[in-house]
DNA sequence: TCTGGGGTCCTAGGACCC
DNA sequence: TCTGGGGTCCTAGGACCC
């Protein structure tokens, strides 16, 4: 028998908008949208929010839309990153029951590789997984099977436009593959973004099957570098990307925010610019690694042409590797220090650690006077009571502990149900009124946010 | 008032070295 | 007169992803 391996393609549908859904119930049906950091933009809209035509980053301050979204009854959220984060961890913790190989590809992502069997049961395993995660967690999650990773990205999309597929679509036949092509338009090939759809368009191709079959391998390599012929032969069903089951570490990590008001005294940036070191530094300790070299960054409002700007960058190569968020932080503000110009409106600020070591494999410096170890130590020590207590539970003295009057704007703010204490949702048992033996348990959160009912049978887990 | 925040890979071309 | 040539490193810019 021929052997394949046949690549799960998961993917969770509005993804931010369906974990406030999980909790909210009642919003199911009803449009959807959340928002940017500081309340900016849309960034995920459900599709009942999208027939109103808000899109990806639609600025939702501007005229028609205030309107729109009172005529309509929009629920709009802010961002809420530990929700989904926590909410993420639990979806890839149920596919790990299904799956053995499985690649970390995004938040609301994952790919898993099945060898050796016949599609079929795949996709069992698939299913099976769907409905689990959609009893367990409420989150709505389609799913994309097919022999490249490229072309199980082609099938979730049709597992997510045609509710026939129940939720999971797969490409076994070179029929249903062309087919499918023929279906696609080529800008949403993943790999293909706009400027080389664009380009091809130009060129009279239109979908995915006019470029896979009616370019030439040469057109491609040259016109779309390697990472272009590697998504022209997946889509023909040659396999040229694997599965990356250990996520190699970062060469580089970037912390910046834009701040929820102008700032221009040098006190609050370095309070935001030195939080923003802490948790730039817990990432590094968190893959076990160090950085040699950190970047600040310092900018005005762009938007803003009435006030002067400014876009300011500093390299600051540093002697010894690191990944103290004491010693991070000094260097960060001697940078901030430098690119700093008094009577200018900075609205965001950030920090990046780059030349990134393992922790184990350190150059050291013969002039180096500074006492690691302990450092060290002391680094996870504070991991230890940050875990448990939370990233506020610490400060430098360059902090002002509660006074982050720069943060972000975050007026709509949905409840952490799952990682906050206060914000868990209330259980309360009480009686059905009417006879049928089970239990209504009234689910409701501290900020007033509503409650739902729903039944459990007596006995049931 | 509000305009996101991360990342990666590839290539071309210049600098530099022997 | 012949005005090198191969290799590596670095950077900027472009393209892509969620």
């Amino acid at each position: 028998m021929e052997t394949t391996t046949w690549y799960v393609h998961l993917d969770a549908n509005k993804f931010y908008a369906s974990c406030i859904r999980a909790f909210m119930p009642w919003l199911n049906g009803c449009p959807v949208v959340v928002l940017s950091n500081n309340d900016g933009c849309s960034i995920c809209q459900t599709k009942e929010a999208q027939r109103l035509g808000i899109g990806m980053g639609t600025k939702l301050f501007e005229a028609p839309w205030p309107q729109v979204l009172r005529d309509n009854d929009v629920a709009v959220f802010s961002t809420n990153f530990p929700l989904f984060a926590d909410m993420s961890i639990k979806f890839k913790t149920v596919l790990k029951r299904y799956f053995a190989t499985l690649e970390d590809y995004s938040v609301d992502e994952e790919f898993c590789a099945e060898s050796d069997v016949p599609c079929s049961v795949a996709e069992e395993k698939a299913r099976a997984a769907v409905a689990d995660i959609g009893r367990g967690l409420h989150l709505p999650v389609s799913c994309g099977i097919a022999r490249t990773k490229t072309l199980a990205k082609v099938a979730t999309r049709f597992a997510k436009d045609y509710p026939g597929y129940g939720g999971v679509c797969a490409i076994v036949t070179d029929e249903q593959r062309c087919k499918a092509l023929r279906l696609l338009p080529v800008g949403e090939v993943w790999g293909i973004g706009r400027r080389h759809a664009d380009r091809l368009k130009k060129l009279g191709v239109e979908t995915a099957y006019d470029f896979a079959h009616g370019m030439t391998p040469e057109w491609v390599l040259k016109h779309m570098t390697v990472t272009g012929l590697r998504t022209y032969l997946e889509l023909q069903g040659i396999p040229r990307l694997d599965l990356e089951t250990v996520p190699p570490p970062k060469q580089s990590i970037m912390v910046s925010r834009s701040f929820g008001r102008n700032v221009g005294d040098l006190d609050a940036l370095t309070d935001a610019l030195t939080y923003y070191v802490n948790m730039n530094a817990a990432k590094l300790r968190r893959q076990h690694s160090k950085a040699a070299r950190i970047s600040v960054f310092l900018s005005t409002n762009p938007f803003r042409e009435d006030l002067e700007q400014d876009f300011a960058w500093l390299d600051v190569p540093l002697p010894v590797a690191t990944s103290s968020s004491l010693e991070i932080g000094e260097y960060a503000r001697m940078a901030l220090r430098v690119v700093y110009r008094p009577g200018l409106w900075y609205k965001k600020a950030g920090i990046m650690t780059s030349e990134i070591v393992r922790e184990n494999a350190v150059q050291s410096n013969l002039f180096d006077c500074r006492d690691r170890a302990k450092e060290d130590r002391l680094m996870r020590a504070w991991d230890f009571v940050t875990g448990r207590y939370g990233r506020e539970a610490l400060h430098t003295g360059r902090q002002a502990p509660g006074q982050h009057d720069w943060w972000v704007r975050q007026e709509k703010l949905s409840p952490c149900w799952t990682t906050r204490r206060e914000d868990f949702p209330r259980c309360t048992d009480c009686p059905l009124p009417s006879g049928d033996g089970g239990q209504e348990i009234v689910w409701a959160d501290s900020n007033g946010y509503g409650s739902f009912t729903t039944r459990r049978r007596h006995g049931a887990a």
